[in-house]
DNA sequence: GTACTCACG
DNA sequence: GACGTACGTGAGTACG
C-alpha cells in the first residue's frame, strides 16, 4: 500500500545524534583493541530508546536515520564560508562514523545518505513528500534549521528533552510561524553555520521586523520606511548578504531521491545480525537489554567489557603483584598460549644474552594477558649460576627445552589475529627473527608515547612506568650488577629472573591499555599507525641486512693516521716546549693561553678555556700551534671514530656492520643510529671522505645511493608559501644563487661564489630560526652586517618571517607544533622565561621543517620495499635525506628509477606538496663512488 | 657521570 | 640595555 494518509514517518537525523552522542560520554574504547566506541555507544542508545518509546498505537509505520554525507555540498557553491567555522571532527571520532552506519542497519532500520547533500535537505524532501502524500511525519531532532518544515502533519521531536515541537514550539522560539522561519534565520543569520544574516540583528529583532512587514521579500523592498536609522542603514547595504543568507538556510524540498517513501516502510530487526554487531561491539549493557527484550539469552561476549564503565584510563589499578609465575613445563606453557589467543591479544619481553641484538641469545620469553596476570618462561637459563667458578654449559631445572617452547610460541607470535604489545618492538622482533619467528602484527607502547609525548620525556620503559603507572620496575643491575662483575642474563638464577623478566610484559600491557585510547584523543593514531608501526619491520631488516666494509681498508688508513699523528706531535710538542696532552682541551688551553699567552681565551662555564675548533682557527693567524692541533684532532677523530672503531662494529658472522636505529630517539622524527652511528660517517673533508671507501659492495653487488636534493629547503617554500622559491625549485634553478640574486641585487649571471655563499649560509639559518649573532658567526662577518642580511632577507621574502611568528605562536598556544604529517613535537620550554626561551623558539621553527622531511623518507622507506620486490636489490641505510642500496650488478638503473619514484612520491597522497621533490642518484663499487 | 669536541644531515 | 643564541643527532676522550 502506497504511503498516505494514516501512515506515520520518523526521520531521525542520525548526525546529530553521533555528534551528541560523542560529546555526552567519556571516551570509551573497545577492550580489545582499543577501537574508540564511545559515540557508537550512545548512538545505539539513542536508537533503542527512540525504538522503545514509540511503540504503542502511534508508532511509526515508516521509519529512516538519515546522515550528512560530504563535506561540500551546494550551499559552498553558493558561499564558500558556509559552516566554515566548524572543527575538524575529532579523530577519534571518525573512524566511529561507518559504524554508525552499521548500528543503523543492525537494527534494519532505513539508513539514508546522498553525497554532496545534508541530512537536513533529505529531510526536509521526504517531509514534504509524507506531507503531500497526507501522511503525518515527526522529525527526531532539535535542530532548528529542521523548523521551517513544522506544519500540516509535521511536527519534531526533541529526543533529549522528550518534546514535542509542534507550530506553537515554533511560534515560541521563532516568534513566527514555520512559513517565515526562513526569513528570520536569514536575517538574524547563524554564527554555528556561519550563516553571515544581518549584522545587528537577532531572532527578537528578525521576528518583529517580519511580523511587521510580513515577508523577508516585502521587508527588503521597503527597507526605507524602517524607522530606526541603523537597522534601516544594514539592511539596505547588507541585502545581497542577507538574500543569499535565506538560500543557505532554505532546504531543499525536492532532491531527487533513489528511494520512495514505501521503501521506508518500519522492518522489524533481524535478532541474529542486530546481536551480532552488539557482541562485535563488545556492548555488553546493550546486548543483554536488546537480548531481554527479544526474549533469548545474551551471548557472551568473551572478556567482560561494560560499555558503561568509566574509560580504561581512570579505571582502579590492579596492584602490582609480588610474584609472578615461572612456567616450567609444556602443559603450564600450552595453558598461557590458549589464553592469549582467546584474548586477541598478548603483551611480550623477551630476555637475552645482549644489548645487541644480533648477539643477543635469547634466554627467556614473559607473557602478560591482563595487569598482574603474567609469566616468564625460561629457556637458557645456566646451572651454578652465581657461582662463576663452577658455571658449566649446562642448564638449569625448569626450564621446557628450547626448540619444543619455540614451537608452541611461534605460532602464537606469528597468529595475524593475535595482537603483540611490546616495548621497543624492534628489539625482539630481531631477536626473534633471528631464531625463524616473524612476529605480526604488533603494537609497541615505546612509539605510541613517542608519537604523543615526543619532545617531553624519554620513552623507555622505566621512564613511561615511573611516570604513567607510579611504578619503578625492578632494576636490571639487580640482577646482572655493573662494571667488572656485570654477568649475562643467563646467568641470572630464574627464580629471581622471572619477577624481573614478568613485570616487563605486565608494565608494558597496562602501558598499551593507558596509551592506545589516547593516541585518538592526541590525534596522533595517523601518525603512529603510518610513519612508526610500519616502520619496525622496514628497519629490522635493514639493520639485519647490514653494509659491508672491508676491514684492510680500514687497518690501512688505521697506520697511516698514527703516524701522521706522531710526526704532528712531535712538531706540537717543540713548539710548546714542553710535553703535554694534546687530547686534553685543559692541557691545551693552558699552554696556548697561558704559557703562550695567545689572546682572546675565553672560558667555558666550568672555567675551561674553550679550544674548539672555531677558536683555533682564529688563533691559527697568531701562532703555527694551532693550526698543527687542528690537523691532529683531525686526524685522531678519524682514526678513534672511524677507522678504529668501525673495525671493532664489523660483525664476525656476517662480516657486515650492522647499526641500530632509534626510532624514538630524536624529538623531530628523524632516526638516530648508534652503535655505531652510520649517519655521520665522514664527507666535508678529502681526507675524511676516503673513509667512505671501507663500505663496499660484495662480489657482483653494487652501492647505490639516492638523496633528496635540498628537502628541507623546499619544505620550507611549500610550508611559507614562498612564491619566488617554489617557482625556482620548479624551474630547477640554483635555490641559493636566487636568494643571493633576490636579496644583492645581483643578476644571476654575475653572482660570484662568494654571495651564493653568503645566501646560502642565510638559507640554512632560516631552517634554523635565523639569528644575527649565528649568522655572524656561521659567516664571521660582523653582527650588525649579518643583521642587515636577515633584515633585507625577510624585507624580500616576509612570508618567511610570517612562518616563524606563526609557528612561534602556535607553539606558545598549544604546547607543541606539527609536521605537515601531523606529527606532534611538543615544546614545553616554548613559555620558558631566560635564554631557554631563545632555544624553544628556534627549535619550534626547526621542528616542523626538519620533522616534515623526515617523516617524507619515512614513508618512503616504507614503501620501498614494496616498490623494489621484484629487484635483486636490499636497502641497507638511511642517512636523514639519503637511502643506500645494495643491488646486483646489472639492475641498477631499474633500482635507481623505482626507488626514486617512491622517493620522489613519498608525500603523497597525504600532503600535495607545491614544491616538487627531487631525488640525486650515484652508484659504485664504495660509497665513497656512490654518493 | 659530565664536559668538551667533532663527525654528519 | 645586557646576555647569549644558530636546528637535530652519537661517540670518543679527559677528568673528577
Amino acid at each position: 500500500m502506497a504511503f498516505g494518509k494514516g501512515h506515520h514517518l520518523h526521520l531521525v537525523d542520525g548526525s546529530a545524534f553521533i555528534f551528541r552522542a560523542y560529546h555526552a560520554l567519556p571516551p570509551l574504547t573497545r577492550k580489545s583493541d582499543g577501537m574508540p566506541i564511545g559515540a557508537v555507544s550512545g548512538f545505539v542508545n539513542m536508537i533503542w530508546k527512540m525504538i522503545e518509546d514509540n511503540k504503542g498505537p502511534d508508532a511509526p509505520t515508516h521509519a529512516a536515520v538519515v546522515f550528512d554525507k560530504g563535506s561540500h555540498t551546494f550551499r559552498n557553491d553558493l558561499y564558500d564560508a558556509y559552516k566554515a567555522n566548524r572543527d575538524e571532527m575529532p579523530e577519534d571520532l571518525r573512524p566511529q562514523i561507518p559504524l554508525t552506519r552499521e548500528a543503523t542497519r543492525a537494527f534494519n532500520l532505513a539508513c539514508l545518505e546522498q553525497e554532496g547533500f545534508e541530512a537536513d535537505d533529505i529531510i526536509a524532501t521526504l517531509a514534504c513528500r509524507a506531507r503531500e502524500a497526507g501522511g503525518r511525519c515527526t522529525i527526531i531532532s532539535s535542530d532548528k534549521d529542521l523548523m521551517q518544515l513544522v506544519g500540516g502533519g509535521v511536527e519534531m521531536f526533541d529526543a533529549m528533552k522528550n518534546t514535542r515541537i509542534d507550530d506553537e514550539g515554533v511560534r515560541a522560539k521563532f516568534g513566527v510561524g514555520p512559513d517565515r522561519v526562513v526569513d528570520v534565520q536569514a536575517l538574524a543569520g547563524d554564527s554555528t553555520d556561519n550563516v553571515p544574516g544581518a549584522p545587528g540583528i537577532g531572532i527578537k529583532t528578525a521576528a518583529t521586523l517580519i511580523n511587521e512587514f510580513g515577508s523577508l521579500d516585502e521587508l527588503l523592498e521597503r527597507a526605507h520606511e524602517v524607522p530606526q536609522p541603523k537597522r534601516r542603514q544594514t539592511l539596505i547595504e547588507k541585502a545581497d548578504q542577507i538574500r543569499l543568507s535565506k538560500q543557505l538556510v532554505q532546504l531543499d524540498c525536492d532532491m531527487a531521491l533513489d528511494y520512495d517513501l514505501d521503501s521506508l516502510e518500519v522492518r522489524e530487526p533481524v535478532t541474529q545480525e542486530l546481536l551480532d554487531f552488539l557482541t562485535q561491539m563488545e556492548f555488553r549493557t546493550m546486548t543483554k537489554r536488546v537480548s531481554d527484550a527479544l526474549g533469548i539469552e545474551a551471548p557472551v561476549i568473551r572478556d567482560q567489557t561494560d560499555d558503561g564503565a568509566a574509560p580504561r584510563e581512570e579505571a582502579e589499578q590492579v596492584a602490582f603483584p609480588e610474584s609472578y609465575t615461572w612456567v616450567k613445563d609444556t602443559d603450564a606453557l600450552k595453558d598461557w598460549i590458549a589464553r592469549a589467543h582467546a584474548r586477541g591479544y598478548v603483551a611480550i619481553d623477551t630476555e637475552t644474552t645482549s644489548l645487541n641484538e644480533m648477539q643477543a641469545l635469547l634466554v627467556g620469553v614473559s607473557l602478560c594477558i591482563e595487569p598482574g596476570e603474567a609469566c616468564y618462561i625460561p629457556l637458557g637459563h645456566k646451572e651454578n649460576a652465581e657461582a662463576d667458578l663452577f658455571a658449566t654449559d649446562a642448564l638449569s631445572d625448569g626450564q621446557i627445552p628450547f626448540d619444543e617452547a619455540m614451537g608452541l610460541l611461534k605460532p602464537l607470535f606469528e597468529d595475524p589475529s593475535v595482537l603483540k604489545i611490546l616495548q621497543n618492538a624492534k628489539y625482539d622482533c630481531k631477536v626473534l627473527a633471528r631464531l625463524g619467528v616473524q612476529v605480526a602484527p604488533v603494537d609497541d607502547t615505546m612509539l605510541m608515547s613517542y608519537a604523543m609525548n615526543g619532545g617531553l620525556h624519554g620513552h623507555g620503559m622505566d621512564t613511561l612506568s615511573e611516570r604513567y603507572l607510579g611504578h619503578s620496575p625492578i632494576p636490571i643491575k639487580e640482577l646482572i650488577g655493573t662494571g667488572k662483575s656485570q654477568v649475562t642474563f643467563d646467568k641470572v638464577e630464574i627464580a629471581k629472573a622471572v619477577n624481573y623478566a614478568a613485570e616487563d610484559a605486565d608494565v608494558t600491557l597496562r602501558l598499551w591499555h593507558l596509551f592506545k585510547p589516547q593516541l585518538h584523543r592526541s590525534h596522533v593514531t595517523t601518525v603512529y599507525e603510518t610513519l612508526e608501526r610500519p616502520l619496525i619491520p622496514v628497519l629490522a631488516r635493514m639493520e639485519m641486512a647490514g653494509v659491508k666494509v672491508d676491514r684492510n681498508v680500514l687497518s690501512r688508513m688505521s697506520g697511516a693516521f698514527e703516524q701522521k699523528m706522531a710526526g704532528l706531535e712531535d712538531q706540537i710538542r717543540e713548539l710548546a716546549g714542553e710535553d703535554f696532552k694534546v687530547s686534553s682541551p685543559k692541557q691545551l688551553g693552558e699552554i696556548l693561553f697561558d704559557k703562550l699567552g695567545l689572546p682572546g681565551g675565553k672560558k667555558t662555564k666550568t672555567g675551561a678555556y674553550q679550544t674548539g675548533a672555531d677558536i683555533l682557527e682564529d688563533l691559527a693567524t697568531e701562532h703555527e700551534l694551532p693550526g698543527l692541533v687542528l690537523d691532529w684532532r683531525q686526524v685522531s677523530k678519524l682514526k678513534s671514530t672511524y677507522t678504529d672503531a668501525l673495525q671493532d662494529h664489523i660483525d664476525p658472522e656476517t662480516g657486515r656492520v650492522h647499526t641500530s636505529y632509534s626510532i624514538a630517539g630524536a624529538n623531530t622524527g628523524r632516526l638516530a643510529s648508534t652503535e655505531p652511528n652510520l649517519q655521520n660517517i665522514p664527507i666535508r673533508t678529502e681526507e675524511g671522505r676516503r673513509i667512505r671507501e671501507a663500505f663496499v659492495a660484495p662480489e657482483g653487488r653494487t652501492l647505490v645511493a639516492l638523496d633528496y636534493s635540498q628537502i628541507e629547503l623546499r619544505i620550507l617554500a611549500h610550508i611559507a608559501g614562498i612564491g619566488e622559491l617554489k617557482q625556482a625549485f620548479k624551474d630547477g634553478q640554483d635555490i641559493h644563487a636566487l636568494t643571493a640574486s633576490e636579496m644583492f641585487n645581483v643578476p644571476l649571471d654575475q653572482m660570484t661564489p662568494e654571495i651564493r655563499r653568503q645566501a646560502k649560509a642565510i638559507n640554512f639559518g632560516v631552517i634554523y630560526g635565523i639569528s644575527g649573532f649565528g649568522l655572524a658567526r656561521n659567516l664571521r662577518i660582523p653582527r650588525d652586517e649579518a643583521q642587515g642580511f636577515i633584515d633585507r632577507y625577510f624585507e624580500r621574502f616576509p612570508g618567511i618571517r610570517d612562518y616563524m611568528d606563526e609557528t612561534v605562536k602556535f607553539a606558545k598556544e598549544h604546547g607543541f607544533v606539527q609536521t605537515l604529517f601531523g606529527r606532534r613535537i611538543n615544546t614545553p620550554e616554548i613559555n620558558a622565561k631566560g635564554p631557554g626561551a631563545g632555544f624553544a623558539k628556534r627549535a619550534a621553527i626547526n621542528a616542523p621543517i626538519q620533522g616534515t622531511a623526515a617523516d617524507v623518507i619515512r614513508r618512503a622507506m616504507i614503501r620501498m620495499e614494496d616498490a623494489i620486490a621484484d629487484l635483486p636489490a636490499t636497502m641497507l641505510l638511511q642517512v636523514h635525506d639519503e637511502l643506500l642500496f645494495e643491488v646486483d650488478q646489472g639492475a641498477e638503473d631499474d633500482l635507481v628509477k623505482a626507488a626514486r619514484e617512491v622517493m620522489e612520491g613519498a608525500s603523497l597522497p597525504a600532503v600535495d606538496l607545491s614544491v616538487p621533490l627531487e631525488v640525486d642518484a650515484g652508484q659504485g663499487a664504495t660509497w665513497a663512488e656512490a654518493h
